[in-house]
Order: C-alpha cells, then sequence, then structure tokens
DNA sequence: TTGAAAGCGCTAACAT
DNA sequence: ATGTTAGCGCTTTCAA
C-alpha cells in the first residue's frame, strides 16, 4: 500500500517547484512560513506536497541552517547505573517530547566523569544542544558545553551556576520523607545508605536527610550514615554494619539499592517491615511489585525527561526559560515502613 | 585548558589548506586516505589538523557523502516493556560499539507496531541505517524499512525472511531449561507464562518449551500454558489460576513477568523452591539479587546490541555479512528451581 | 601527486 | 508576492 518506488530518487524540493511551474524559493517560503507567500500558492503547494510525497532532507536543512534537529542525550553507562530504570524512562520522554517538535534524539555515552564521548559528538557538530541526564560534581561536562558554547540543559542539580537545570524536589522528598519515619516510627536506629557522592543528586538526598535530622530536635534517634556507596560487596558490608548496630530502620538512596537492601535481608530471614523498615529515596516499578511493597518518594522520570526536552528546544529557540524548573514528587507509603 | 575559543568560528579544510599552502582537496584526500597523497603531505597535513584542532563538520561531510553516520534503533516505548532491561542494556551495546566505529546513534521510539516515529526518522533521511530491537510478528516495520531501500539488522527474528537478524538462542535455551526442569524437579503440574505473541521472541521460546516437553516423552506431567499475558491483571489472573491448579512449577516468559510472579507468590506465602518452583526464560540483574535468586537464561544484552551494531556498520560498508548469526545462552540455574 | 571546479539540497539576502 | 543567486563545508570528478 505504500506509494514509494523502490531505489527512486527522492522527491526534492525543485521537482515541486518545477512541477508548479514557480521557484524553489516560493516552495521553501511555503513550506516554512517565513517569507510572504499568498494564500492560493501556498495551498497548491502543500497540496502538491502531498501528492507527490515531498519530504525535505534534513541534512541540506542542517546543512543550510547550520541548524541540526538533533539533541544530545549524555547518558551513563557505567557500574551500577548502567541498568537503572531512571535513565531509560527519562530518555523515553526526551524522545517521545523531540519527536513531537519534530527533533531527534542522539544517545551519548559517559562512563563516570569522562568526557570522551561528548567531545566526540560536539565535535561533529551533529547536535544543537545536550541534555545531561546525570550531572556530576566535577562539573566536567558543564565545562566542556561551556568552552565550545553549546547549550545544555540538566536534569538535577548542576556545580556550574549558570546551568539551565530541571531538577527532582530530591532534597524536599528526602526531607519529608526522613521526617515521615521519624515521626511515625520512632526508630531508635535508623540507618542511611546513599550512593556516590560524585553524583550532585545524592548531596541533595543527604542534604534533606540532614535537614530532616536537624529539625527532629531532641527526639532524634541514633543514626548510622553510609556515603557514597557502590557494588554489591560494598552495599553487603554496609548492611552487616546497619544490622549489628540493630538498626530499625533503613533508608535506601535509590530503587537499585534499595532492591539489594530488601534481598539481603529477605535472604537472612529478616522480615519487613516487622524487624526492619525500609524505605527508597527513588521509586521504580520494582519496589511497587515486592512483597511488601516499598515506602519511596516518586519523582516521575518520564515528565522530567520531556520537561528537560521542552526547555532544551525553548532554549534553542530563544524563548525565554527559567533558568531553574523543580517538578515535585509523591511520597508514596507503603507497607515496607508501616 | 581547553584550547578552544568560545564563540569562535570552527576551523575548516580550508583553513588547513590555507596555512599549508596547499588545496583542500589534498587536504581531504590525506585525511580519507582516499587518493594518492605523499607521505610527506599526509603527515604535514595530519600535524596541522591536531595543531589547528581541526575536526570535520560531520553534516557537511554528510551532506556531500549522502551519508550520515548515524544509526537509527527503534526501541520499544509502550507498556510493560518500557522499563525493560533489556532495551537498554542493548541500546548501551549498540551505541558504545558505533561509538568505537564514529557512528551515532538516534532513538526512535515504537509503540505497539506503530511505525510513525521509524517513518518520520526515515523521510528525513537522517540514519544510513536501522536497528529493530523488538521484531513484531507484522513486520510492519521491515516493510515499510525495505520498501524504502534502507538497510536493517533486526535483534530476534524477523518475519521478513530477507531480514538480517543477529539473535539469542531464544529457542533452544527454553527448550534445555524446560528439559532441565522436566528431568530434575518432576513437577506434576507445570505452568508456563509468557508474554504478547505479537512479538517473534515469545514465538521462539513457546516453540522450545513444546519440543522440550514433546521431547519429554510419556513422563510429560500436566501443564497450563499461558500466551500472551498482559499486564499486572492479567498475571494476577493467570498465577491465581496455576495456583488453584496446585502447580508447582511456574516458567516465566522474562525477567519483568517473573518479578511479578516471584513478588505475588511472596504476598500469599507461597515460599519458592519449597511450594513452588520458579524459572525465567530471560535474566536481568534484578533476578539474581532476588532471595533466593532464580534459575533463568542469560543473554547478554549488551553483546547482543554490539553485535547487532556491528553487523550493520558492516553491511553499510559493503562487507559482506551472514543472514542470521545466533548468539548462545547461559543456564543458570539458582535456588529457585532446588 | 596535486588542483580547480562542480555539486550535494536546502535557506536567505537581495533584487524585482 | 515571487524569483535570482550565492553559499553552507565537504567530496569527487576531471584535468594538469
Amino acid at each position: 500500500m505504500s506509494n514509494i518506488i523502490p531505489g527512486s530518487r527522492n522527491v526534492q524540493l525543485d521537482d515541486i517547484a518545477r512541477k508548479l511551474g514557480i521557484s524553489k524559493t516560493t516552495v521553501s517560503r511555503a513550506i516554512s512560513g517565513k517569507g510572504r507567500v499568498s494564500e492560493k500558492t501556498r495551498e497548491k503547494v502543500l497540496d502538491c506536497i502531498r501528492v507527490m510525497n515531498y519530504s525535505p532532507n534534513m541534512i541540506a536543512k542542517s546543512f543550510s541552517e547550520k541548524k541540526t534537529y538533533n539533541i544530545g542525550v549524555v547518558i551513563p553507562m557505567d557500574n551500577m547505573e548502567t541498568e537503572a530504570p531512571f535513565f531509560q524512562t527519562c530518555l523515553m520522554g526526551i524522545t517521545k517530547c523531540c519527536a513531537l517538535r519534530n527533533y531527534d534524539t542522539l544517545v551519548i555515552s559517559a562512563e563516570r566523569d569522562g568526557i570522551t564521548q561528548l567531545k566526540r559528538v560536539l565535535e561533529s557538530r551533529k547536535t544543537d544542544g545536550i541534555i545531561i541526564t546525570r550531572p556530576l560534581q566535577s562539573g566536567n561536562m558543564e565545562q566542556l558545553l561551556t568552552d565550545m558554547n553549546v547549550p545544555y540543559v540538566t536534569v538535577g542539580q548542576s556545580t556550574d551556576p549558570d546551568a539551565v537545570t530541571i531538577d527532582s524536589a530530591h532534597q524536599e522528598g528526602c526531607f519529608e520523607l526522613t521526617s515521615y519515619l521519624l515521626m511515625n516510627n520512632k526508630p531508635n536506629k535508623l540507618g542511611l545508605i546513599i550512593g556516590s557522592m560524585e553524583q550532585t543528586v545524592n548531596r541533595s538526598r543527604y542534604e534533606g536527610f540532614v535537614k530532616a535530622v536537624g529539625a527532629a530536635g531532641p527526639n532524634v534517634p541514633n543514626k548510622t550514615v553510609f556515603l557514597g556507596v557502590n557494588g554489591e560487596l560494598q552495599l553487603r558490608r554496609v548492611i552487616d554494619d546497619l544490622l549489628r548496630n540493630e538498626c530499625s530502620c533503613i533508608i535506601c538512596g535509590d530503587d537499585i539499592i534499595c532492591m539489594y537492601v530488601v534481598n539481603m535481608l529477605a535472604s537472612i530471614g529478616k522480615q519487613i517491615p516487622r524487624d526492619i523498615r525500609v524505605a527508597s529515596l527513588y521509586n521504580s516499578m520494582y519496589l511497587d511489585m515486592y512483597s511488601p511493597p516499598i515506602t519511596a518518594l516518586n519523582f516521575r522520570a518520564g515528565d522530567l525527561g520531556a520537561a528537560a526536552a521542552n526547555l532544551l528546544l525553548n532554549i534553542l529557540e530563544g524563548k525565554e526559560t527559567p533558568q531553574e524548573t523543580v517538578l515535585g514528587f509523591e511520597m508514596l507509603i507503603r507497607k515496607s515502613t508501616m
């Protein structure tokens, strides 16, 4: 049913122009709406385009306009995060949103704070702007982007004060969840396990925790905090530690850490929430499936991605944009902390 | 430490040529190695490029060569699969592999068997070839790609007999795992839960199962098979059914289904493997974390992605490539079936 | 071995 | 309102 003739040369502006006996400039204008074109010509052109099944060669357009209609998305491809649902969901939000505005999404890999791939893509000039999905403390990427004068948005706080960011209210979320746990569970010992402090998001989480503990006043339980926890082995040691200290409530930095924790607890016969309570500072579908389901902060990664994309595209189109946008969260109180 | 002057015009072929007092044709040849250039000139050029920090404008190169150095990767963005680790890991394998060969990766979203986004990208001519990460029974994408004469590779079996595919040995894997379970557990009732039969991979799985049951001869236990299971609700009903039938061993089509199953079983107090055994036809990090860890087939999605990328790039470069490549699997026998 | 010039398919400045 | 023309930065014929 397709009206494409296999192997045939693609129809281009000139073909439309010749067919209609007008110049390709006029055709170009009719399409873009940029110059003045009579209503009649415009309609003729648009009709003809449909009939002849024309669609512009975006590479030629890119070349001429010096605008690629691509954005690059930097995704971590190292260690534990490699399979983290957040980045996948975020990427989908970005991709869908871009498609709506006729942009495309180029994937750029990042290992730790390496910038090799980002640099390669920037030098190729294949993108108009960049989204950083995991800003790091080092700010290497932001530095490079600033040097090369490429617009970018970070999903989460950046150490670059000039960065345009779209963030979730991690600190507030963590504050509220911690406060809730302090109020409602009266844990005598509270544990916090957070991943690499290289990641700005983990700093926000930690700050929220500290504030909540501070605000709790004199009723603060003993607390044990583990920062920069990475990999299964470290995690195992940390949990052993917490259990030895008779910790009665563990707050996990994200869904992956939390799954490890829940499963390790199960493997040594500890029951949630009877023996120990568990909560996560980042929800994903998996935490909801657990039995019991795990209390968690929910942030909607897809929306974040979409918002980041819209923000970046607005910047690219010269629209005014806020320097910092914060999206809210839901606190999902589930059985694991009841 | 960057030697980039912010806002400055990028250095281009002409600059190198003028600096060296030669023509840009020669410079171009020195870089590409396509024409004959004297060793001396070549070295001069390469040096100068380094010193002046030149890197080619890939859009101009694309335009001229009619070759984008991009490949498109179609990723499902619908229902349960949206967060499936397979696609993320596969994409990473693809991206890393492409980067090594100086290609980039454009993400294309697919909902069910929709081809809107694929079509949009193809019409834009932004990619040289496509990787389909979830081939469907309908073959819509393959049809479109064939019509438009765009090279592609499918990760998994395609219904298009002409498709170049890189597949995991799903059928064989499922055969072996099922056989193993039949031999070693002597389940009196065996359950199989598989996702949408629109997906070719699920058909392979089913075929493997059927063969294994056939090969088991007269010792076959009662078996209950659920195909096309989709969403939590359906899954819940299916599991209820299996339990009512006193099923003693459940084979799950993939990691996501399996996690639902494991968690549902836990929530009603069924113990694995004591009360019921569980295995998955697709492993992911999550299944390994469970307590007890879940027996599963392991397929290394990253390698698959990398292989798919290499295959496609070889095709684009005119190299001979096998029409079908099959990667092996590991059978991870873990506590859930002991 | 090297260079001059045309051309890839669009957009945009300028002219009418 | 429309057309003419130049030009984006490369590659590639063709000629020397």
